[in-house]
RNA sequence: CGGGGAGUAGCGCAGUUGGUAGCGCACGCGGUUUGGGACCGCGGGGUCGCAGGUUCGAACCCUGUCUCCCCGACCA
């Protein structure tokens, strides 16, 4: 793509009313527009980085099972009221409203009713089981407070999967196995290191559900880090009985700030009971799938990646987040030869953003650092046949003949 | 929802004991520039969050209200 098609525009200055650096990079580098108070607008390039983000959960979970599918963001109260749910005193955060004949909706702030009122029509058997239906869709929540920019919205995205089982052992496999799949994905998001499986309250079905967690200082959650096992315990359940559970004491503990980037949680059999959602056993009873709930939000991960991946120039996305691997910028009288180099690595599969203002190389080069894009290329008079290439990651540059060029790519 | 702060041009800000609004960035035109956000000149753009009130006159004073930010509370 060329800078010049591209209709948005870099700022120097963030907007006086966003204090968290994620909002104000994401702002001021034309990823993100701010329509109200944690309620966001994803531009082009902030698009592309949400689609990066999504392409990465998504090969994960179709690598466990998935199946992707996409429920309806308009609720019915009756499916609600199933489940006791649709209580305001019970889940505080519903938007609700009306259809035209005065019957009252609710926009989703969670799938597990309709979901789990759907697979009545599809599970019947053992057979049938296990399923692993998914989706990413935009969840509404009425937080009292929404804050941080990204990383808490009252409308976000999320990757919402559910697990319908036959049972506890069935479960307790792919429960398993969508811990490994969520390590996975931390790790090709590039904060796998400082992102901790955490043990946190289990609600009623079970002792415990997990919740991933990366260390932040801009974290809403405070968790106690065990390193070496790269386990950690949320502050909610910091206690004698749960440390004796994972074999670790007090002083192996390190306190810190997180935020909650995933959660995996197992439901049991409370939705299939309450939806009556039954299946035929092998021996001919009738049972209850057994139920797990795994979610990711890739709009907050968006926001925590620009917090973490930053410098004092802008945002540093790393390489298969950012919206562009390489950011060319031609000098001078070189667009053709800038031309000639955006076709070559368009073909050959790499994503260029090519900046074809008639502005400033400084003007370039601070976009270029502000945008974050991985890879830059300089075109100009000076280099002749020869290209500059520098990491965003690194202030060296060097100047590359294009056979090496092509091999930094 | 409790406490604190703030709403003036797309963004950042200034503003007069109350007298009908200005600067920088961005934008348009002309010129000079061209490897780290250039410079000069000219120009366009704002019912001063909204609604009442006080006053001859309100961006400014009063009342109400909406919105935004921060702290807290809340948060499968």
């Amino acid at each position: 793509m060329k800078v010049s098609q591209l209709f948005t525009k870099t700022l120097r200055d963030a907007p006086s009313d966003e204090v968290a650096k994620n909002a104000q990079l994401l702002i001021r580098s034309g990823f993100v527009y701010k329509e109200m108070a944690g309620v966001y607008t994803y531009l082009p390039l902030g698009k592309r980085t949400l689609e990066n983000i999504i392409g990465i959960i998504r090969e994960e979970m179709n690598n466990v099972g998935g199946n992707e599918i996409s429920l309806t963001a308009l609720q019915k109260k009756e499916t609600w009221e199933t489940s006791g749910r649709w209580d305001d005193k019970v889940l505080d955060v519903w938007f609700k409203t009306k259809l035209a004949s005065g019957a009252e909706l609710g926009l989703a702030p969670t799938h597990e009713e309709p979901l789990t009122k759907l697979m009545k029509s599809y599970i019947s058997s053992y057979k049938d089981l296990p399923i692993y239906p998914y989706q990413f869709q935009i969840k509404f929540r009425n937080e009292l407070r929404s804050k941080s920019g990204l990383m808490r919205g009252r409308e976000f995205w999320m990757k919402d999967l559910y697990s319908f089982s036959k049972d506890q052992a069935e479960h307790d496999t792919f429960y398993e196995s969508m811990s490994e799949a969520y390590d996975r994905v931390y790790d090709r998001l590039g904060i796998g290191d400082i992102t901790y499986k955490t043990f946190a309250s289990g609600g009623s079905f079970s002792k415990y559900s997990h919740e991933y967690q990366t260390l932040s200082e801009v974290g809403e959650d405070t968790i106690y880090v065990h390193k070496d096992k790269k386990i950690a315990i949320n502050q909610e359940v910091y206690n004698d009985e749960v440390m004796a559970d994972l074999g670790v004491s007090k002083d192996e503990l390190e306190e810190c700030k997180a935020v909650e980037v995933g959660n995996i949680f197992t439901l049991n059999t409370k939705f299939s009971e309450d939806f009556n959602l039954q299946y035929a056993a092998e021996d001919g009873t009738s049972k209850h799938a057994f139920m797990g709930s795994y979610g990711i939000g890739p709009s907050r991960l968006m926001g925590l990646l620009a917090e973490h991946f930053a410098d004092d120039k802008g945002l540093v996305w790393p390489e298969n987040i950012a919206p562009f691997r390489v950011y060319l910028i031609n000098i001078g009288d070189t667009a053709d030869k800038a031309h000639e180099l955006y076709e070559e690595l368009t073909q050959r599969g790499v994503t260029v953003l090519w900046d074809d203002r008639d502005e400033r190389p400084g003007a370039k080069f601070a976009d270029a650092d502000l945008m974050g894009i991985p890879h830059r290329i300089v075109v100009s008079e000076k280099l002749g046949e020869n290209y500059e290439y520098k990491k965003r990651t690194e202030s060296a540059t060097n100047v590359l003949t294009k056979e090496e060029l092509f091999g930094k790519l």
